[in-house]
DNA sequence: GGCGATTGTCATATATTTGTAATATTTGTT
DNA sequence: AACAAATATTACAAATATATGACAATCGCC
């Protein structure tokens, strides 16, 4: 498992799809295309860092797929990216109008596209401090993004990968509830199906290694769990 | 003190600036306008929450201003559209390399200066709000959706997963009647088939643990239950 | 391929929520 | 005030939800 940035490319011209996953990958970035938006949409597109679009499309527009995109509390905060050849200001108003963060009209450069992708990337990164690297914590719970690394009063705590990206996910949002749906999707890959269950038996192992800090991590009965600051 | 967006356009063609200023206000953005970089760079730039500038401008240029803005922790989040007539690929390159987050060419149309300008304050304002999640509430009672979470003055109210969903219901579209039916068909999931007395059990639930905000929650006797404020 | 660590599943124990039914109270009407 | 209809309350049982320990499967690494 690696730390690049995952992109979903959507696009019904497959020959486009394969150049932008051709030329984003010697960039860094992990790509995944579907060749249309009901194809992509019963994908899990919490996975990914930022979704593309076409907004000519088959039965669903890129257009009507942001719509949906942004309708879904679980992938609204996902950011989109139109790809189009609809050169009009009103296209592009639309555009933004249905919750674009940039929209790109062809004929583009591969390096206007690579750009702006990193600067939408490196934007959304700096905001949500889970991937900023920085360190994240509570009192005297810490933990490194970059290292891997837990930290308890200058003590390191031993997690699993597991156990730290729960811990991750709770500590970079404190308060908020994340179902174990939600958990899921965001820290198991999509072709593995794993019990609900098991988040209840990684929650457990995480409170037991977290000591003190075991009881900030609270059960919220019928939705899920949070990392409560008190 | 209001909450509008502030945004700083630096442009050392001074029509531009005052039509930019112009637009902008309309769009309900507190503008302010600088004539030259020196000029900004004096300026408290962590104030604002976008800085738009010209590329060709005196001594300094966009560019350059752009690379001392990022260069200072204390501004270095503060995003940044450039507005340039300058149209080359490698111009715009450089733009996104020294740190913007949008690259609008010239000649540019208001409307999509607007849209872009909105599509980043969007982004970099859901990023930061995300974890103070949804609030409604009325006088001293909140609920926070993201944290499912109940508080009278200060004071956490633990509730259930029915008592919480049926507060959030009526709470947010206080005064508003809600017969049993449209209750149950709300809250509870479709194969779940329960009686309409079990509604009363739970109202009844719910406003003793509301304690004095249990008395907003009235009876329409033969219609069903609102959340009255008064 | 084998070893140790990690991770998932299952079985079981425990805790909490929720629905129902029986009974009491309120409300609107006459 | 009396009555019927609607709602409130209470207690209990059933249904759900979670916690945890033990074991099995899997992964990563040499």
């Amino acid at each position: 498992m690696n730390n690049n940035p995952k992109i979903l490319v959507v696009d019904d011209e497959e020959d486009l799809c394969e150049i932008l996953k051709f030329n984003l990958e010697i960039e860094g970035f992990d790509i995944d295309t579907a060749y249309s938006a009901e194809e992509a949409l019963e994908m899990n597109l919490a996975q990914y860092d930022l979704l593309m679009l076409d907004v000519m499309m088959g039965d669903i527009s890129g257009y009507k797929m942001a719509q949906i995109v942004r309708a879904n509390p679980k992938y609204e905060h996902v950011p989109i990216i139109f790809l189009t050849a609809k050169d009009t200001e009103n296209d592009m108003v639309h555009g933004f109008n249905v919750g674009a963060d940039d929209y790109i009209s062809k004929p583009y450069s591969i390096r206007e596209v690579i750009v702006r992708v990193k600067a939408l990337l490196r934007r959304a990164a700096s905001n949500s401090k889970s991937d900023s690297g920085e360190l994240i914590g509570y009192k005297t719970l810490s933990i490194d993004i970059k290292k891997k690394k837990t930290m308890i009063a200058n003590e390191e705590i031993q997690l699993t990968k597991k156990e730290f990206e729960i811990l991750k996910l709770l500590l970079s949002h404190q308060g908020q509830v994340f179902s174990r749906d939600e958990m899921l999707s965001r820290i198991w890959t999509d072709e593995v199906y794993v019990l609900d269950r098991t988040i209840d038996v990684n929650i457990t192992r995480l409170r037991k290694k977290l000591g003190p800090y075991g009881k900030n991590i609270i059960t919220r009965l019928g939705y899920g769990y949070c990392f409560e600051t008190n």
